[in-house]
DNA sequence: GGGTTAACCTTTTTT
DNA sequence: AGGTTAACCC
């Protein structure tokens, strides 16, 4: 077989983990070393040169993206499609197996998804079940509690009895809030890993089965794993033990929603014999962006130890601006990607990181008033926004009727005259006698225990979700969607609404029958369309904002920004109490994760990195004085050039303009007036970089301020 | 049943 | 500040 296809794209390390022999393998790969070649390129070569079928392979990441990015990459390589192979999300993969073993899972059929917003929603069900106040029991504490304990794997029966009153008490509402989901027939997403956890390890069957049909498991960003989804991990990969992880210690940045870096030694430990590689050359960015952020890393303890080199030259000095405000801050921002553009480069590769997505605003503000088009990541999504979860509770609600949430949300939308009255005495029944409120509902109707008009109303409700399921059974899915949004009178409930705002929702609403038609094109299995439409909604929310093909700047926080690179970078907000985060600062483990945090947005840089500042933020409404991030003094001085704009330039640099630098300036001058051959005349306003990489802003006349190199630009001085 | 007001909360995010 | 949600009134 011949393989030079293959080991072409790969350098001396890359191959070795390719072609490796089976067995345990740790791959531990720094930020853009081709964490994701590597992988891609061991399915190449498993497939096709140990002739392993794809159908014996299970690849696991932790986002859609990665996966989608990662089958079609291998796709390319190999030159034909891989259905077959179990690629995707661990929730995905989890799902998968859920819905293939229902009931040896313990799960009813038809199940749904609980995503964290309707997961919030039935801890608020619980707490008022057991009569507690929310005052006393923050929902989202709660919800923090359950998701903590779950993710350590750890059921209410298996945590022990606190002498705490409030931990009991804690445990109480988790239990209770377990039976309302076994009872409406809801997993959330945490749920989804343990119960495959739980699966592969109770039913020796099972595991012996898939033990048998996954031959080579390979993981991306395992330090991202938390303790479940590792032991499920172990548990698949059985005693064949072909086991190819990727991961860097230096880039885990969600210990705080339960991941485990520490499952990066436990791997040695667990699995004896572990061939252990590392990938430390860096493709992507400049030796200076490079040496910038492995000094910042250093300063972090407990570290496995890899420090990334380049091939690359030194290329331009990071630059550090300290803006007066969150708003001079933008303006700089935005001033620069302007010359970054008018320079002839694309919108699309200026990337601005932040720490919060608060900080997006002011950004968006600038962008908008400079008419920049602009994409924001983050923030709500599609499946996520109210009309769409509206028109997604009929269609669950006819898969399950046992869906509680569901009906709470639709029994009364659009309204149908059924009060807060009728609903509390279905509440109660259904309370009592521990059913879902659709059979509740039922019930009261034939007992007569409501009034004639409450029965008549919800009589017409209960008749108009089961027609609903009737009459679309066996329609195309995009066919169903839209007969559920006409006649559930969703449609026109939000046509009659005035304002933008609705208008959007209108539009959302018809792009969900859209989303029908396209998913209906591509399903892969055999099952209920409609079942897969909905787990599909729940895993995959969907992108804030449609794809745009616009050339946009990219705006999004430190944490989305992972996997990501960007020719021109800004790192945003570099101040203590914002970055470093005000509530990371007690914990030292806590503070290193930020760190780690700062690492991934230096290492997003390819050729120019802009640290920026404010000495006055506005934030929650209030305006405070800041101090610069820790992080920007463990950034070596002599690889950060310091912009000032306006006439209060940075006296070293000054000096060495006004003397003409080492030439380069040509003994230009804050000031001084120049002859451009296009722009015409106008005010140098400030002088930056050195050598080849001189910049000056000049305020044209006409056209305004523009930053030109001062190797390109030919600036006559007059 | 719809609209208005008062209270609340606020790290990061994927699933 | 800003946005959402719960409580409250017509």
């Amino acid at each position: 077989m011949d393989v030079s296809h293959i080991f072409e794209q790969l350098n001396e390390a890359q191959r070795s983990a390719v072609a490796s022999e089976p067995g345990p393998l740790l791959v531990l790969a720094g930020a853009g070393s081709g964490k994701t070649r590597v992988l891609t390129y061991r399915v190449a070569w498993l497939v096709q040169v140990r002739n392993v079928s794809p159908l014996s392979i299970l690849a696991v990441t932790f986002t859609n993206k990665a996966a989608q990015e990662m089958r079609g990459r291998i796709e390319g390589i190999l030159g034909y499609p891989v259905g077959g192979m179990w690629m995707g999300t661990f929730h995905g993969i989890a799902h998968r197996l859920l819905r293939a073993h229902w009931r040896e899972a313990g799960l009813a059929q038809g199940f749904q998804i609980l995503d964290s917003d309707d997961q919030l929603r039935l801890v608020r069900r619980s707490l008022k079940q057991l009569n507690l106040d929310e005052g006393f029991w923050p929902p989202k504490s709660v919800q923090w509690f359950i998701n903590a304990h779950k993710e350590e794997g750890r059921r209410p029966e298996g945590i022990p009895e606190s002498q705490d009153a409030q931990q009991r008490e804690l445990l109480r509402i988790y239990k209770t809030y377990e039976e309302l989901c076994q009872r409406f027939a809801l997993v959330d997403f945490a749920e989804l890993l343990l119960r495959a956890f739980e699966l592969v390890k109770h039913n020796e069957l099972l595991r012996d089965r898939y033990q048998q049909r996954f031959r080579h498991l390979l993981v991306d960003e395992f330090q991202d794993t938390n303790a479940i989804q590792y032991e499920w991990l172990r548990l698949l990969a059985g005693q064949q033990r072909n086991i190819f992880v990727v991961g860097d210690d230096d880039q885990s940045i969600y210990a705080w929603r339960g991941a485990r870096v520490e499952n990066i030694l436990q791997f040695e430990k667990d699995f004896p014999g572990t061939t252990v590689l590392r990938l430390e050359q860096n493709y992507r960015s400049s030796g200076t962006i490079l040496e910038a952020a492995n000094a910042v890393i250093d300063h972090n303890r407990g570290r496995l130890g890899k420090r990334l080199w380049t091939a690359d030259e030194a290329g331009e000095p990071l630059r550090r601006y300290a803006a007066y405000n969150d708003i001079d801050e933008a303006r700089f921002v935005v001033d620069r990607i302007q010359s970054w553009v008018d320079a002839g480069n694309l919108r699309s590769e200026a990337a601005v990181l932040y720490r919060s997505n608060a900080q997006s605003r002011v950004f968006e503000e600038v962008l908008l008033n400079a008419g920049m088009p602009y994409r924001v990541y983050g923030g709500l999504r599609f499946f996520e926004r109210a009309e769409i979860k509206d028109a997604l509770a009929y269609l669950r609600l006819i898969t399950s009727r046992q869906d509680d949430p569901s009906f709470e949300r639709i029994v009364n939308m659009p309204t149908r005259g059924i009060g807060n009255k009728t609903l509390d005495q279905v509440r109660e029944h259904a309370r009592i006698n521990q059913t879902a409120l659709w059979e509740s509902a039922l019930a009261q109707i034939h007992s007569h225990q409501l009034t004639k008009r409450s029965a008549l109303a919800l009589g017409k409700f209960i008749d108009l979700i089961n027609a609903l399921a009737t009459d679309t059974q066996g329609l195309p899915l995009a066919d169903r969607v839209d007969v559920v949004l006409q006649r559930s009178g969703l449609l026109q409930h939000y046509r009659k609404e005035k304002g933008e705002k609705a208008e959007a929702r209108v539009e959302n609403l018809e792009e969900l029958i859209n989303a029908g038609r396209n998913f209906d094109h591509d399903i892969d299995d055999d099952g209920d369309a409609l079942a897969s439409f909905l787990a599909h909604a729940a895993l995959e929310a969907g992108d804030a904002q449609a794809e745009e093909w616009e050339d946009c700047v990219q705006l999004m926080s430190l944490h989305s920004a992972k996997g990501l690179e960007f020719p021109l970078v800004f790192l945003t907000g570099m101040e203590e109490g914002l970055f470093p985060h005000q509530r990371s600062l007690q914990e030292p483990g806590r503070l290193e994760e930020e760190r780690r945090l700062c690492y991934v947005g230096m290492t997003r840089a390819m050729r120019q990195l802009y640290v920026t500042h404010a000495e006055v933020r506005r934030l929650h409404g209030r305006e405070s004085y800041t101090s610069p991030s820790r992080f920007l003094g463990e950034i070596p001085k002599q690889l950060v050039d310091e912009v000032r704009s306006g006439f209060t330039l940075r006296p070293a640099v000054e000096a060495e303009a006004a003397a003409g630098g080492s030439g380069d300036a040509d003994g230009m001058r804050l000031g001084d007036r120049v002859h451009h051959r296009k722009f015409g005349d106008g005010v140098v306003l400030s002088i930056e970089g050195r050598g080849q990489y001189t910049r000056v802003q000049v305020n044209f006349e006409t056209g305004g301020s523009k930053w030109l190199v001062l190797a390109y630009a030919n600036l006559d001085v007059l």
